[in-house]
Formats: C-alpha cells, structure tokens, sequence
DNA sequence: TTGTACGCGTTATCAC
DNA sequence: GTGATAACGCGTACAA
C-alpha cells in the first residue's frame, strides 16, 4: 500500500541510503542522483514515515505548545502567531491546554509529552507552577512566553512598565484614587499578573498616592469578571475616580457595569485597560496595546533557533509597548460638579 | 539514558512482551505480574517510545485539525472544545491552519500530515475546498464541523434554519426592507455562509419581501468589515430598517456604524447576530446562540468513536439553537416619525 | 500465562 | 558519491 524508502531505492537503481540522503538535502549526492530520487519519490507518492524516520533519528519532530487557555482572546491570538511560524517548519505543533491550574487538575504535560516532543513552548505560566515546573526536567529547549527563567528562551513585553504607563496616564490626568481590577488574589500562576501589579504599585507609591486594599478588585480577567469588580469597586466608601484594568475584557465589564450605575466611562470614572483588543476602539478604551501575535511569532523562531543551535545561548526578547488614549480616560473632574 | 522496555523486563524479570501487554492492559496477563510490571515501569519512570510504539503498531497516535483560523472567536472556542475531550484521550492534538483559502497558499496539510494522523477534525471548510480536498484520498476517519460529506462524520448546526430564525424574528417585528451583512462573495470556501445566505433568502422569499443585492453587503467576518458593510448599507439610496449579521463580530461593527451615524440600534435600525459571543450581551444585541465549544467536543467525541470502531457507520449530529432578543431588535418605525 | 523472535521504515556509520 | 548494514524501541504472531 504504503511506498516505503526501499521502493524509491529500487526503482531508482540506488541504495535506500542514497534516497534517505537525497530526500533530505544531505550533501555528498550527485545532483543528477538527487534528481532522479525525487523524480521517483513524487512520481510514486512517497512520504517518508515520521515514526519509522523519528525512531531511526532519535528527533521527535515536532514541538508542543503549554497553555493555560485555548479559548480566551490573547492565547488564542499568540498561539496563532506561533502556529504561523511552525507551518513553514517541518515541526509539528501538539496544542496543550492545561487549564486553569487552580482547577482540578488534569494530567501534567509533562508526563504526556515525555519523548515525544523537541521542545515546548509555555504559555504566560509561572515556570513554578505545578505540571509546569517538570517539563524542565526534560533535556529539550523551552521558549516561555511573557516570563523568563535561567536557561530558556523568552518572549513577551515589559508588564511593569505597561501597568505603570496605564497608571501614569491617569496620574497625569489629575487622578489620585485610582482603582485596579486584577485576575485574582495573589499569587497567581500567571505571571503578567504579578508584574501588572507591581507597575500599578509602583507608580502610585512614586506619585505618593494611597495603594489600598479597597482600591483593588479581582475580575479574573473575564468580561463578567470586569463588571463584577468595577460595581464592587464602585460600592466602596470612597471608590476610585479612575481604574486601571488588567485586560481590556475586563476593562469592558467595568465600562459596562459604570453605564449601569448611570456614569460615563471618561468623564465620571476613567478606564484604562491593557491588550490593544480590537474591541477596545469600538468601545472608546484607552488601553496598552501589545504585539500579541508576534510574541507568539518570535517565541516559535526562537525555539527553532535552539533546535538549529543546540548550544546557542538563549536570548531574552521584550517587544515594545504603546498607547492609545481613547474617550474611556479624561482629567479628573469633582463628580458633584457635573 | 533513557529507559526502554528491555530495561523493564529485565528489572522486572519477564519478557518485554509481557511488559508491552502488561503496561497497555492487554488480556491475559497475571494480575500480580502486571502489578509488578507497573510499579517497575513507575519506579523506573519509563514511558514508551512514541515513535517506537508507533512505527511498530502502525499507528500514528494523534489526530489533525485543520481549521481556516485560530485567532477568531468562533474557532478559537471549538478548537478548545476539541481539546478538552482529546486531553482525556491517548492521541495527539496537531493543530493545522490553513489560513483563508482564497490567500496566498501555504503547503496543503494533506502533504504535510500525511502518515502521521489517525484522522482528521475539520473546522466550517467545504470539502471541496482547495487544499481540504485532498484529506479524504487518506484512508482515515474524518469528522466534518459545518459540513457534511458522504462517509464522514459531523457535527453542526442547522445555519439555514439560523438564518431564518433571525431573519423571520425582524419580519415578525413588521420590518421589509431587511439586509444582510454577509462574509464574502459567494461562492465560499466556509460552508456557514452559504447556509446563512440560503436561510435569509428563503426567510424573506417565503414573506414575499424584496431580496435585493442592494441590501447586501460584504463583512467579512470582522468588526472593521461589519462596521464598513453597516456604512455601505447605509448609503444605499433606500437603506434597510433592518439587518441580519452573519457573525456578532460583524454584527458589532454595524452597531458602531448605526452609532457613527447618529442612529440608535433598535429605534432606528434593527440588527441581528449570529454566534452568542460574550460581547453580545454587553452590547445589548440580539442574536443566534449556538453551542460552540460543544460542537468542537462531540466532533472530537465522533472521532474517537469512528477510530474505536473503524466498521460503525458515520452519524450527522445537528445541535439546538436559540435566540436570545435583547435591544437591538424592535418594531419598526417610520424614521420619519421619530 | 509467558517468552522468542521477527518486522516496522528510517537514519547513521562505516566501508568502498 | 554510493552501498551495506546495524541500530532505533516496540508490537505481535507463534510457540511453549
């Protein structure tokens, strides 16, 4: 049924040798042999079997791709990117959810992919997280995404600087409560949480301004989420006049939970969010916006770099940030003078 | 280095038969032997070879989804449906975008999966579509998303009677002159869009209301295209009071339009969904709700039966719909009058 | 119930 | 530049 290597041998008049280093571009073959190789090898529809060619080599041929979540907008728009890269490789890309790692658990990654892949690529997840941490111990490249680690390859953007930009800007908009809607209690196994957390801290503490408790909300980065927080936020004693949302989804539920309560994002409490989601001009956010699909797209080219370099010393890469101020964000104004 | 079953058999002080038959949980083995086997293997931490267990069964131990895209919504959700049921399995998830096919093309996935799936999970492609085509000339199962084929199986809603449902509740509401903001161009190579496009023609045929090529125009399943579509409806010399949105996204960006125009959705032009994206409910925009992430779950589910039972014949699953009207539906008015 | 031994289709290491 | 041939690690008839 199936052509397999000695039949590109035979009928080539060659050794299966010469097929194999033919086929695969090796040098030391006459281009007339190479030729006629492939000649036969397309005339006879021959493929060459990734498990019998995985055996022989020792190389598992393809990559596997750790992420917490498939369906949310910013993992679906890196794994994009990546997957983008790894179809011009000959690499195949194994997709890994782990979900939601304070959930129930589901089989570890690790334990799964062990022999099966030449490197991973991780998704936003601390490297200590659990089923996380044990793909290290696996003697193959890993490329992380939006978190560093000794001896791995990194991608991502500088969330310290981003939260402190968001925060700045509604400082310089005459702002001093300002509000934060966060994914959840710290620690989190995300680590562009963490580091949000700090910028937002960090800006307020350098502007002298109060960093309390009350001032902060968990909005699990969903749109649900987003509102939940935003309505808690507003309840409080003194709610802030300004919030830095960690996502623009969120950032979506608290403009929208502000609507509810009769208040216009802007020019009653500003919102600024953090992805650059094409949601957020049609909604007016002011956000921080991020190359996410090339983040994705750099963290596959430099797993493949690794591949290619196995002694190659692994590079860390921040891509740049930018803003856009929107309609959500305006100076402060004293809300009983409206 | 690593252990093999060699290393298990001897350890464990049988054969590596019994080791293999032992660890898969064949028949015929002494339940003590196999116990012992297993905490050797665990002791060990052995894990078969794939490629090995592969080139030796015959089997390639995972499965291809091909899909046009990852980053949208819609695709984004079924493709973690799917990953959610094959996690709980023994197969691999390969993850394939073909990209739009009416782009510049990349290497068909046929060419690049072939020998290495046990079957295919396809997502809103026709089979006839240029690149897709080619995955039943494999002798392996395929389960079909939006699609049907002869000796596939599939699973998807019924986008005709969608269509129809949307079209007829804006009929219902008194509204005749109706528009549709559609994908692309017939003919497509996404099977939802021509049924969409059936479902509203018969809708408004069915009513004896006018089907005009006037009242369509073009979104091609984005916001920006949604908003661009609205805007070209609205040029129109006679406008529609109503539209139906092949997608919420493009739904979405028609709101924008209305908006941009001074118009309010709802008092002034009535506009209908499809999808039950998150956003719909934040955007007061009535819509067709299908059960997305379930689609891509029973699909995953159809495939690991048609690969337990090679003989069982391919079954169609078609899931429920529902509507859910919110504001941006109402009875017509005379925009004269308002 | 268990063991033996061959085959799966390549790749890689030698010789030539 | 090319050809034998020994791995690669496991599954599976077949025999015991």
């Amino acid at each position: 049924m199936a052509m397999t290597i000695r039949d590109i041998a035979r009928e080539a008049g060659v050794s299966t040798a010469t097929v194999s280093r033919a086929l695969r571009g090796l040098p030391n073959v006459d281009p007339v042999t190479r030729e006629r190789v492939r000649q036969v090898a397309e005339r006879l529809d021959y493929v060459v079997s990734p498990a019998a060619s995985r055996l022989a080599s020792g190389r598992a041929g393809s990559i596997a791709v750790i992420t917490p979540y498939i369906a949310r907008w910013y993992f679906g728009r890196v794994l994009s990117g990546i997957e983008k890269v790894l179809q011009g490789s000959e690499l195949d890309l194994l997709l890994s959810s782990i979900g939601d790692p304070s959930e129930t658990h589901r089989v570890p990654p690790h334990r799964k992919l062990r022999r099966r892949v030449d490197g991973f690529l991780v998704i936003s997840l601390s490297t200590d997280t659990e089923g996380v941490n044990e793909i290290f111990e696996a003697d193959v490249p890993v490329a992380l995404i939006d978190t560093e680690r000794e001896g791995c390859w990194s991608v991502g953007i500088d969330d310290v600087a981003g939260a402190r930009m968001a925060v700045q800007h509604l400082i310089n908009l005459g702002h001093e409560r300002i509000g934060l809607i966060s994914g959840r209690p710290l620690p989190t196994p995300f680590r562009p949480e963490e580091n949000r957390w700090v910028g937002y801290r960090d800006a307020l503490v350098d502007a002298e301004l109060p960093v309390e408790p009350d001032l902060e909300a968990c909005g699990h980065f969903t749109i649900e989420g987003g509102e939940r927080a935003m309505t808690t936020l507003l309840a409080r004693p003194n709610p802030p006049t300004a919030v830095f949302a960690m996502s623009d989804e969120m950032a979506f539920g608290a403009l929208r939970a502000l609507r509810a309560h009769g208040l216009q994002p802007g020019r009653d409490v500003s919102v600024v969010g953090f992805d650059g989601h094409e949601m957020s001009e049609h909604l007016d956010l002011t956000t921080i916006v991020q190359p996410v699909e090339e983040i994705g797209a750099r963290a596959a080219m430099a797993l493949l770099e690794a591949l290619d370099h196995p002694t190659r010393e692994p590079q860390q890469l921040t891509l740049p940030l930018g803003m856009v101020v929107r309609g959500s964000t305006a100076f402060r104004r004293d809300r009983s003078t409206s």
